[in-house]
DNA sequence: TTAGGGTTAG
């Protein structure tokens, strides 16, 4: 029995099981025995099934019942094609027309397309494939849609009638520049597909974030051809990474390796994203140790799993690896890494990369700018990041969101304001992050008037919908002015379930402004959000502390300890001398710790002068003295103590720690950077900490 | 014959 989807439209997911059979060339290849032991063993534990059923039954089960396209007559019947000009067709200009073909050979789009234009005034040329071959260079290249649409309508105008090479060509100038619908259309109106036709489509519409639809195609173009090649294979394996569905991309693997292409470069490269994107970097890394030559993708997949996970350590060590191993580095490298040393506040390593960007010819790649402008103002260095934001030879609302957002998080809000709207006069469109950003740095600056006018105008003028994570700014905001009451309006006002972010800030702003009953409603509201989340059962358990309400307070304590819910070891980090030094608190571990205590001590003299007084207050009420004591000597105090005591120079000690700053520390860090006219940057868990100048960017609250 | 595939930044 032959394959009809159509049939199954209406009939039950397990009658497709049970009936749904392949053509005997594609059947033969999916029951065909594992090719080679290493994969038959790591799969031997899963049910050996036919790799399209997953997808298909997949795809039904979403209602994406596949449908054939109507049959074309084997003549071009697009309607556009057809609007031949009825008018004589001219010799074509052959020395404009190799003029442009050459230009475009050398990568001068622009200067081909300015060509064009004259072809285009005088008309009628019928210029031949190879120019238009160039032409559709040209567009891809730019990424331009007015062009597309300036030579898809020369074409059409002057009655080409592309062959398949050149129909393909036009399907892929309108799927490179984002121009999907009428991609669509052409490839729903060629009269001939082949491989190529089929793979751009699908490509196009991964590109965009269409995975069903590309599965439906995809199982289409297989019913069709019966075969497909590693460049499918490599795009849907893509799809399933989008659709974080590991399922299908096991069956894609093993279908894959059934084909023969289980060692393809480009596949290979595809699954390593995969499994990494689908949480399980064991087996992206399995498929990596597999590749018979390691490339610089397959190195920057592995990299960048290691670092989606969190292993950031890891991925440095495999980026060195990398790099013994004599494999080119290119800008992807250097973007990842410069991210991951922004995470890990890995000065030197940061360093290294940027300088390996310049030396290898990247100094102008445009991620790889935007990762330093947002390392260099996590750093502290908000002034060098601004010199690299300037130098960028072409910008994108990305780079403008991580520069508005550096200023923001320095406590330079009027700056950060000043750039957004610069952003608008240079005619680049903000996006949600861009209002996440500069509402964010209104709140940080206390801008309230310009952080209502934003708030008001993204969905108004920018036709953005604010978020939970835009309204959470908002209360925030409103909260600094004392405004409580209209913050929780906000709250009630919010078109979607508040989220547990938007209580939280709520909650903040209860406890900065002393309002204990609304603090009490939205720590319950958090604590019923999320039961399993520690530090809320600790803000409420505060409350009721606070408030002497100490009974409801005990409860709550003993639910947490039913639950078996206990702290995780909290730690602070310094690198130093390009050696990173983690503390936990009261921690004796590190050589220096005699010195560093010391440190600490003398530091807590100093600042006592200015009117330090350690907090005898502890977030849990049974608290005994020995811990009280290590308040004292919390990771964060040790981590400054331990920069202070090795660095001389004046650049700022960047801290970054698991946890939230404590009232405590925030105070005496703040006294510190004072006292030794020292910068300090704290990345803690929910925000970034500027010290200078016995002040703090976030101006107290948090 | 040509053409179509994989990895980065806020």
């Amino acid at each position: 029995m032959e394959v009809s989807l159509a049939r199954y439209q209406s009939i039950s997911f397990d009658q497709i099981q049970n009936s749904c059979r392949f053509p005997s060339s594609i059947h033969k290849v999916f029951t065909a025995k594992p090719l080679f032991s290493g994969f038959c063993s790591r799969f031997s534990r899963r049910k050996w099934g036919n790799p399209f059923d997953t997808i298909k039954c997949f795809s039904l089960e979403r209602g994406l019942q596949p449908q054939r396209p109507k049959p074309k007559p084997s003549r071009n019947t697009n309607p556009e094609w057809k609007e031949t000009k009825e008018t004589q067709i001219k010799t074509p200009s052959v020395g404009l027309c190799s003029q442009i073909q050459k230009l475009a050979l050398c990568n001068r789009y622009r200067e081909a397309l300015e060509l064009f234009e004259i072809l285009e005034l005088e008309g009628g040329f019928d210029v031949g494939s190879s120019t238009y071959d160039a032409l559709v260079s040209a567009c891809i290249g730019l990424g331009s849609v007015r062009a597309v649409k300036r030579v898809f309508n020369y074409m059409v105008s002057n009655g080409f009638n592309p062959d398949q090479y050149m129909s393909n060509r036009v399907l892929l100038m309108h799927v490179k520049c984002g121009m999907m619908i009428d991609a669509r259309n052409i490839f729903d109106e060629m009269p001939e597909k082949n491989l190529v036709s089929w793979n751009t489509i699908i490509s196009g519409l991964v590109d965009i974030g269409g995975y069903l639809e590309a599965f439906r195609l995809f199982l289409l173009m297989w019913e069709e051809f019966s075969d497909c090649g590693s460049r499918t294979f490599a795009t849907m394996i893509r799809a399933s990474a989008g659709l974080e569905l590991i399922s299908v991309g096991k069956q894609l693997h093993s279908c894959a390796v059934k084909t023969g292409l289980g060692e393809d470069i480009f596949v290979s490269c595809a699954l390593i994203d995969m499994y990494s994107k689908c949480g399980s970097i064991e087996d992206a890394q399995w498929v990596f140790d597999d590749m018979p030559e390691k490339n610089t993708v397959g190195w920057n997949s592995i990299i960048a799993g290691y670092a989606l996970h969190g292993y950031s350590e890891e991925a440095l060590s495999m980026f060195y690896e990398m790099r013994d191993s004599g494999v080119k580095m290119d800008h992807f490298t250097f973007s990842m890494i410069i991210r991951i040393c922004s995470r890990l506040a890995s000065v030197e390593y940061a360093k290294q990369a940027h300088a390996g960007l310049i030396r290898y010819g990247f100094g102008s790649d445009i991620v790889a700018n935007t990762a330093l402008v947002d390392f260099y103002s996590k750093w502290g260095r908000i002034e060098d990041a601004k010199h690299v934001f300037d130098r960028m030879p072409c910008k994108n609302t990305i780079s403008w969101n991580a520069v508005i957002a550096g200023y923001g998080n320095h406590g330079r809000g009027a700056e950060a304001v000043e750039l957004f709207e610069q952003m608008f006069r240079e005619k680049m469109r903000p996006n949600h992050v861009t209002f996440l950003a500069v509402l964010s740095a209104c709140s940080y600056s206390r801008l309230y008037e310009r952080g209502w006018e934003f708030f008001q105008s993204m969905s108004r003028d920018h036709k953005i919908k604010p978020r939970a994570m835009h309204y959470a700014c908002m209360i925030e905001l409103l909260g600094q002015e004392g405004l409580l009451d209209e913050a929780f309006a906000l709250i009630r006002a919010a078109p979607f379930q508040p989220t547990a972010n938007m209580w939280a800030a709520l909650l903040t702003a209860s406890r900065v402004n002393g309002n204990l009953e609304l603090g009490k409603f939205a720590a319950e509201k958090l604590y019923g959000m999320e039961p399993e989340k520690l530090s809320n059962y600790v803000v409420l358990m505060n409350i009721y502390n606070q408030s002497g309400r100490l009974k409801e307070a005990a409860a709550v304590l003993q639910t947490l300890r039913k639950k078996g819910l206990r702290m995780l070891p909290v730690c602070s980090w310094i690198e130093v001398n390009k050696r990173s030094h983690v503390f936990f608190s009261g921690d004796k571990s590190h050589v220096q710790t005699d010195e560093i205590y010391r440190k600490v001590d003398s530091l807590v003299h100093q600042i006592s002068k200015r009117g330090y007084v350690p907090e005898q207050k502890t977030l849990l009420p049974d608290v005994d003295e020995q811990e009280q004591r290590i308040l004292l000597y919390h990771s964060e105090k040790l981590a400054v103590a331990f920069g202070l005591l090795n660095t001389m120079n004046k650049s700022p000690l960047q801290i970054v720690q698991t946890h939230r700053i404590c009232n405590d520390c925030h105070n005496a860090i703040k006294l510190i950077a004072l006292v030794t006219r020292r910068e300090i940057v704290v990345r803690d868990a929910s925000r970034f900490h500027h010290f200078k100048h016995g002040n703090c960017s976030c101006g107290d609250y948090w």
